[in-house]
DNA sequence: TACTGATAGTCAGCATACTGAGCAATATCG
DNA sequence: CGATATTGCTCAGTATGCTGACTATCAGTA
């Protein structure tokens, strides 16, 4: 009988859990109220004026049944537009707006001290080692789920 | 600007994407309906026989929010009983079913090939490393979530 | 050009997770 | 003993994630 701890999937649940818990309580310390997934999305949307929500969902990962209630809410909060594309009557064309950057610029550092949080168990090294391993891990299995990861074929 | 690949939360994320696809997909593969969540909460009452709700939690890490509908859901499934405790009347004593027994049996090569195929792109020691640092990593993270793991008082 | 297939987006429905609130019962302590 | 605190559980509400279905649109081809 193989205790938890020796399943990789119990370990990334777990792990997982502890990352957003840790995501959330930096960010509304720091004064905001943004969830990983919303944050990741915006960040997305800033390094890539105009994507339709399909390469958005593709460069991070998130199912496109997903992705509309992500950026429902960051419109709703004022942190992002969604605009008919004009190429393309079906597509939606996204941008960040300058409350947005805002947002983005003031909360890097609560992102950035989350990250160092989830890992403060972990050496340097060793946080470098487990990011390479679930670096190797995801791309192995990148194509195993319904959302996984696409390029964008600029 | 820090990519999403040098964030543990973002590769966290991914990860466990991964691996309840990959748990899913073994699991009907072999002819069962079966969530990682519901997979770990049997088996942890299947070895804590007559256990209540937050102590199965506390075992497994869930929220108590969250247990309520796992268990519904064994219950109505027929995998799991729920009984008022003599004891303490607040509190459901768990137990399994028989039929819940023969579904833990049966499902057990399927969640074995499971773990084996979230892991597919590293090698025997890849897999036993980044098993180790996601330990030590949630070990030290646990009291952060609200719902940490809780040992039994036997 | 008409047909066919693929694509962008949304929606309904289900299953985690969590926040916060509330009820019932138990434990504790003055 | 009685007031208070704590505990076990549930529920309402919100946010991912997914399956599957559907509409509108676009692309390729006969």
């Amino acid at each position: 009988m193989k205790d938890n701890n020796d399943m990789p999937g119990h370990l990334a649940r777990r792990f997982q859990q502890i990352a957003v818990a840790v995501f959330l309580a930096e960010v509304e310390d720091a004064g905001f109220d943004l969830t990983p997934v919303q944050y990741a999305a915006l960040a997305t949307i800033k390094g890539n004026p105009g994507l339709d929500q399909v390469t958005l969902a593709g460069l991070i990962a998130y199912d496109r049944t997903t992705i509309t209630g992500v950026v429902d809410r960051l419109v709703q909060k004022g942190l992002a537009e969604r605009r008919a594309s004009s190429r393309d009557r079906r597509a939606r064309e996204l941008e960040i707006t300058d409350e947005g950057r805002r947002t983005l610029r003031k909360i890097t550092p609560a992102v950035e001290s989350a990250q160092r949080i989830m890992l403060r168990g972990l050496t340097a090294r060793e946080g470098e080692e487990l990011m390479r391993l679930l670096r190797k891990a995801i791309a192995a299995g990148n194509e195993l789920s319904r959302a996984p990861l696409r390029d964008v074929q600029a």
